[in-house]
RNA sequence: GGGCCUGUAGCUCAGUUGGUUAGAGCGCACGCCUGAUAAGCGUGAGGUCAGAGGUUCAACUCCUCUCAGGCCCA
């Protein structure tokens, strides 16, 4: 016999009576104190208390008990799960964005915790580099290089020492706030000594591999501040801009130098370009091999030709140009490779054996998309032309200073700033008639994002680590690595890695880890790269004082004789690249080698790192970089081998070896940027900047962590809308706060616990099984998302759990039996609710580890944190999936129920005599025991389950296309119409067993059970709802008993409303008084002892006579009817 | 200009190896419940799956192109 449930009608009548009886004086309300009569053993959560005040309370709490470490120490002797933390600069203020990528280290990083392993989760800051330097710039009202060096360099690095600092507390603070459990009382700081040594170390272990070498590289300059410009400085100056745009026609000339004789030879080479200053130090022309140029003659007035591509002709010569110039050969840019030409300007001489000039050569870049197909090149002012320049050794001019003014030995414009001598120049080349046409251009050119000046291409010296020279291997390497998602590793990352080019990491400033290299200064070819502080002082020639540091300016102080004798060797300028700092973090955060190897070697590589998109070329590419290029002076870091190779039995000779050697990092996981609620990226100056505290006072961290993961896939750009979060996350977490806190808690503090008298899952209701088979469902799933790294279905799985089947189905069918406290039936319930939130809070503390703790105490008297994910031996529920599938049947039927009840506007209340119900054959079985929930849930007296032998059912057949067509091919359209055709009783044999077969257009195929669906549809009078091959039909008469107990239900709804709007106590009994048409009095007497036990009435008067004085009366229609109401409250 | 990603209901998102009534939540409409109540529940109406071609018996799904948006480069 199935256990009665609430709302059942008559059906529930005697156990009503039982808690009329008993329920009054203990029925908990915590809003009248004076009413408790047990001590709350399991504290309940009041529905307004905010969420900002409870977690609060927790912090406070993790700190006393200094919690984050237990989680550690506990798990001393567990496995390791290896997390870099990316440090983030501390030099700005923290962000929601920040909040985000918290949040997904944090969660992974718990996860791990929870099943069963040691994380340790040593924090990072990262504090050099030019963010630094510009902040400090602003603080101190200077503005470029000069004005630093007027300041003073040694004063200057001291300010940015301590600026990184600025917003040190409010980092630490958020980062607690969002209970980002990281360890920040030992972080690795990349500006302490020890860090850099580490880096140094690297840096001299590269040189010795021939990794790290001195090269020119093209840089934007901006030449008022006198500094490079990093590429994302570059990208934040961009503005559109009036440029000339000039062509000039160069002349073709004889091997020997000569202008090719006679103006009826002359020819000409078309050649455009928007930075006329730049022809002074041409020295070369490119085309591309591929592309077709032509030479055109002018039919009138002129005896040269000139040359350009000849998909530019129209363009640069005007559409009609055919009207004005003949043709006079077509050529392949491969046919003007090698040949000699003049170039426009010859101010710049070009000194002995520097190399070759005014040549045209090849190169891949040209294209006809603008100018003329014919580039210039000036190899100190392009990134092209300086890599045109190398491959084919031409000489480079360069006649501008650092501060962007020509020499002042160049004639005409000497001295000039170089955009300033564009005019001059126009006129000059005018002058010689190489100027072919002038004009201006509207294009987007970079400028400083200082102070506005165009930025210049400058080849600057510079110091490079050679990564084109293991590509391959990164490449290799970065296969191994599980990307989350998949295609920023293969497709964003990957891409970026083929295309890669030598990492320039010297930076022309002045806050930075120096670079360790000493240059002979009477001979540039001498380079000495010190390794360690020991070896500095060695060289030096003296030990390194007690507060060395190793900043500039002090750097700079140690130099020593040349070992050649000649000269002294001083350190270059530079200090390096940020990112090459936090790209060591692998080995520096521990002053690897010089202390910690073991360590290192067990914190090498990482299991698991978690960044926002931006550090794709940022932090993952250093990281692997500079992995791959240390190789195996690095820990498990070998250089990536083929298994099987002398490996005994290695199956498959294509696998790499572990992971172990492959990168720096086993997975990460990417999150992507955080926009605002319409999808704009957030900036001060849009004024769409989400204040992280003020979501976090209003929502609360678990909220907002759980929106964050839950809301989208975390490499998808996040619309973070904060009303958004009431609606999803906030709301969720509501509805666990109610199953525990308004069920849960309040019930079974009447004297429920944990205890050996609860029953055996097997020996508890069906409900019961079926909740914790879906929890074990679930436990498994979520475990399984997040071992995959995949936080948001984990997320969504078990919202879905809590809300449609623990809180929408589980507790509101089993909602009587928490009412009471001693029977097998209660113990079974309060047993089960109990293991569901305990799962529950486990699975949900690495998302929203407050709620869920504070839960988690209450429910076991321990942290949740320090609580293994799984259940002590497995989960104590074996799956029961014919249960689970057929409770999805019964709901599905509940649904189409409730829709039959609504279509014929019969509401659930009123009692029905029967519904008729059909599903698949296949589900019988798992749907017939079910069917007691069915009646409870629909209000009907009986449910039965028609199968194919009823009259009221006939058969239908659905195609199944998938295995229809394996057969049929391309008549699987035909063949399904056939199927469809099929009639009923013919349907009815097949499933008895016979066969069927099927001819179409010849072809004749005998049917298997998978090709055909049979479908059941009802026939007769009933009102149907079907879905799917499912459906529900009710019998809509009314019978006059059935209308009799839908009016004592009616009833007892009025009077509850009506003892609720006059502000009764649940437990206040009344004196009820019921008039009204002869149909409700015969209702109320059938009755009467039903509805004084619903409404806690000690007595029932039936008519109006007996009607007891006026503190509650009403008049209400109930189904055309009448219906007078009364009662007063019994002091 | 190049690379990568995204485009499904008013909004936010699911959608398995291609298989025929494309799902959910929110919002909306209507209704229920009143022992989770500054809560809870149900039913319903909403979709040319950005567009155009192609492959296929069959395309939201695979291919090509176009459009729109995002990010990163140049």
């Amino acid at each position: 016999m199935p256990p009665r449930r609430a709302g059942t009608g008559v059906d529930g009548e005697d156990r009503r009576r039982r808690d009329a009886g008993r329920a009054a004086p203990d029925v908990p309300d915590h809003r009248c104190a004076g009413t408790t009569v047990t001590t709350p053993r399991y504290e309940l959560l009041p529905a307004d208390r905010p969420a900002d005040d409870l977690e609060q309370e927790l912090l406070a709490r993790w700190r006393e008990e200094r919690l984050f470490e237990r989680t550690l120490s506990e798990r001393a002797d567990c496995p390791t799960f290896v997390f870099y933390d990316g440090p983030p600069t501390a030099n700005g203020r923290p962000g929601i964005h920040h909040v985000f990528a918290r949040t997904v280290k944090d969660l992974f990083c718990r996860h791990r915790t929870m099943t069963g392993h040691l994380v340790p989760r040593k924090a990072g800051w990262d504090t050099h580099g030019l963010p630094v330097e510009i902040e400090v710039e602003k603080a101190l009202g200077l503005s470029g290089k000069p004005d630093i060096e007027a300041f003073g360099v040694e004063a200057f690095n001291a300010r940015c020492r301590e600026s990184v600092w600025t917003y040190r507390k409010e980092w630490e603070r958020l980062v607690e706030r969002v209970a980002n459990w990281m360890d920040y009382d030992q972080p690795y700081v990349t500006y302490t000594n020890d860090y850099i040594e580490s880096e140094w170390w690297a840096l001299k272990t590269l040189y010795e591999k021939g990794l790290l070498y001195r090269g020119h590289k093209i840089l934007p300059y901006c030449s008022r501040c006198g500094t490079a410009l990093s590429s994302h400085e570059v990208a934040q100056g961009y503005e559109d801009v009036e440029d000339p745009s000039v062509y000039v026609a160069l002349d073709l000339v004889e091997a020997d130098g000569g202008r090719e004789t006679g103006d009826a030879s002359r020819r000409r080479l078309l050649v455009w370009t928007t930075t006329p200053w730049t022809l002074v130090s041409n020295v070369a022309l490119a085309v591309h091999a591929d592309l077709e140029y032509v030479e055109l003659r002018k039919k009138k007035g002129a005896e040269w030709t000139i040359i350009l591509a000849a998909a530019r002709a129209m363009a640069v010569l005007g559409d009609d140009y055919t009207d004005r110039w003949d043709v006079v050969t077509r050529l392949a840019g491969s046919d003007l490779a090698g040949r000699r030409y003049r170039r426009p300007l010859d101010w710049v001489p070009y000194g002995e054996g520097t190399g070759d000039h005014e040549v045209i050569v090849t190169a891949d870049f040209v294209s006809a998309d603008d100018g003329s197909g014919i580039v210039h090149m000036a190899p100190a002012f392009g990134a092209d032309d300086y890599a045109t320049g190398q491959k084919h050794g031409l000489v480079m001019l360069q006649p501008v200073t650092g501060r962007g003014r020509f020499h002042e030995e160049i004639p005409v414009v000497g001295g000039m700033w170089v955009k300033d001598a564009d005019a001059h120049i126009l006129t000059e080349l005018q002058s010689r008639d190489v100027l072919w046409k002038a004009g201006t251009l509207l294009h987007a050119y970079p400028h400083c994002w200082r102070c506005k000046t165009p930025l210049l291409y400058f080849a600057r010296v510079s110091w490079f680590v050679r990564t084109t020279q293991f590509k391959d291997e990164m490449i290799a390497r970065n296969a191994a690595i599980d990307w989350h998602p998949r295609d920023v590793g293969e497709g964003r990352f990957g891409e970026w890695l083929k295309n890669n080019i030598d990492w320039a990491i010297s930076r022309d400033r002045y806050w930075g880890t120096p670079l360790p290299v000493w240059v002979n200064d009477e001979d540039p070819t001498e380079v000495e790269v010190i390794g360690s502080y020991a070896e500095l002082g060695e060289r030096s020639g003296a030990p390194l004082p007690a507060d060395f540091d190793p900043h500039k300016p002090f750097i700079d102080a140690y130099t020593w004789p040349a070992r050649s004798g000649t000269g002294t060797m001083r350190r270059v300028p530079e200090v390096i690249d940020a990112w090459f700092d936090s790209g060591s973090m692998p080995f520096a955060q521990w002053h690897y080698p010089f202390e910690n190897r073991e360590r290192t070697a067990e914190q090498y590589p990482a299991d698991f790192i978690a960044e926002g998109l931006d550090q794709t070329r940022g932090w993952f590419y250093s990281l692997l970089a500079i992995a791959t290029g240390l190789g195996d002076a690095l820990p498990n870091n070998g250089r990536l081998e083929r298994a099987g190779a002398g490996g005994d039995g290695a199956p498959d000779a294509s696998a790499t070896l572990p992971a172990a050697c492959a990168a720096p990092y086993r997975a990460v996981v990417v999150n992507d940027l955080v926009l605002d609620a319409t999808g704009v990226k957030m900036s001060k100056s849009r004024g769409n900047v989400v204040n992280p505290w003020d979501v976090l006072a209003s929502h609360g961290a678990d909220a907002v962590r759980l929106y964050l993961v839950a809301s989208s896939q975390l490499g998808t750009p996040k619309l973070f809308d904060a009303d958004a979060i009431r609606d999803t996350a906030a709301r969720f977490l509501v509805t666990l706060k109610n199953v525990y806190s308004g069920i849960f808690a309040l019930y079974a503090n009447f004297g429920w616990s944990p205890s050996a008298s609860d029953p055996d899952v097997a020996a508890r209701p069906v409900l019961d099984r079926w909740v914790l088979s879906r929890l074990t469902a679930v436990e498994q799933g979520v475990q399984g998302h997040l071992q995959a790294f995949d936080a948001t279905a984990a997320a969504r799985l078990l919202m879905a759990f809590v809300v449609d089947d623990l809180s929408n189905w589980y507790v509101r069918q089993s909602r009587a039996r928490f009412y009471d406290v001693d029977a097998d039936e209660n113990r079974a319930a309060f047993a089960t609710l109990h293991e569901c939130l305990v799962v529950t809070t486990r699975l949900l503390a690495p998302i929203a580890p407050f709620i869920t703790d504070w839960m988690h105490r209450q429910l076991t008297g321990t942290s949740v944190h320090l609580a293994r994910l799984w259940r002590e031996g497995g989960p104590a529920v074996v799956r029961d999936h014919g249960l689970e599938r057929g409770m999805a049947e019964v709901r599905e039927l509940a649904t189409l129920g409730r829709a039959a009840r609504e279509e014929a506007g019969i509401n659930v209340r009123k009692p029905l005599a029967r519904v008729v119900c059909v599903v698949s054959a296949e589900a019988v079985p798992d749907v017939e025991p079910l069917l007691s929930l069915l009646q409870s849930e629909l209000n009907v007296k009986a449910v039965t389950l028609a199968t194919s032998a009823d009259d009221l059912v006939t058969l239908e057949a659905k195609p199944n296309f998938r295995s229809l067509g394996k057969k049929f091919g391309k008549a699987t359209p035909l063949a399904a119409q056939a199927v469809l055709a099929l009639a009923s009783d013919h349907l009815r044999r097949f499933e008895h067993g016979e066969a069927l077969a099927l001819s179409v257009e010849g072809e004749t195929h005998t049917l298997d059970a998978e090709d055909v669906t049979i479908l059941r549809r009802a026939s007769g009078a009933l009102v149907v709802k079907e879905a799917l091959g499912r459906f529900a039909a009710i019998d809509p008469v009314l019978t006059p008993a059935l209308r009799r107990e839908g009016m004592a239900r009616e009833i007892v709804s009025r009077v509850q409303r009506l003892r609720k709007e006059r502000g009764l106590a649940v437990s206040d009994r009344i004196e009820l008084s019921i008039w009204g048409a002869e149909e409700v009095q015969v209702a109320v007497a059938e009755y009467e002892q039903w509805i004084a036990g619903e409404v806690l009435a000690r007595t029932v008067t039936v008519g109006r006579d007996g009607a007891t004085g006026d503190h509650a009366a009403m008049a209400v229609e109930i189904d055309g009817l009448t219906v007078h109401v009364a009662f007063t409250r019994d002091e």
